[in-house]
DNA sequence: TTGACATACCACGACAGCCGTGGTACGATA
DNA sequence: TATCGTACCACGGCTGTCGTGGTATGTCAA
């Protein structure tokens, strides 16, 4: 156990699962099976979101008005997808999230020493 | 609100409250005033841990054998207090947090616009 | 002498977000 | 016939933070 490889630390990803899922969703809309598929791919597959927190993610989000949502069926396939879209509110809050990052970012680095 | 200047993410901030608290017991024995004091002022006033937060952080290294405590009364104040020092255990787990940091920022970051 | 403030600690319980388990449903491929 | 990939979700447990409130000592000013 102790000489496992670092793994990614789920609570600094504690509330910043929002702030990737609107990351993508800033540059298109999508649904949560391609939202996951990006996350995986962007990080190298050193992050993968899990299922639940990804649709509770969905969920808390459209409740607070970061995103919206609507059925559609694909056409090939004829799998029914939610999808979902940014909305300002979202573009709002991804940028004070961006700034909280950075700044806690800074904060945290004084207590960590570089391997 | 969301004029408010942005402040430390309290979820990210998780989990890495343990490493700031042994990153000070790296240094010198300390007592829970102290070392709230210290992180105060190594975040140049940024971060000030709440007080629960900080006692309950003490008994989970203790009970996982990060730390280990005395009681001592102060010379000059007659004040009892309760001394921690950090184990060997404490030492790895610090490295390994340092290490998961590092990575989970990395991974981060790639999500997040500077602002 | 009264009250505020700094020091020094802690119990209790609420809360939020992650996550494990398990479920539904469809199509393709072997 | 079975497995795998796609696509989604309900439920409840867990963990760490944090608000509330409490104990106790010493100092300093009004």
């Amino acid at each position: 156990m102790s000489d496992m490889p670092a793994a990614i630390s789920s609570d600094v990803i504690r509330g910043y699962n929002d702030t990737m899922i609107l990351y993508i969703l800033k540059q298109a809309p999508s649904y949560g099976y391609e939202i996951s598929k990006k996350i995986r791919s962007i990080s190298d597959e050193k992050y993968v979101i899990k299922e639940t927190t990804l649709y509770s993610a969905f969920s808390r989000m459209e409740k607070n008005g970061y995103i919206e949502s609507w059925e559609e069926t694909a056409e090939g396939s004829g799998k029914k997808r939610t999808y979902y879209r940014i909305s300002e509110e979202g573009r709002r809050y991804y940028k004070e999230k961006c700034a909280e990052w950075e700044l806690t970012r800074d904060v945290v680095e004084r207590f960590i020493e570089a391997v």
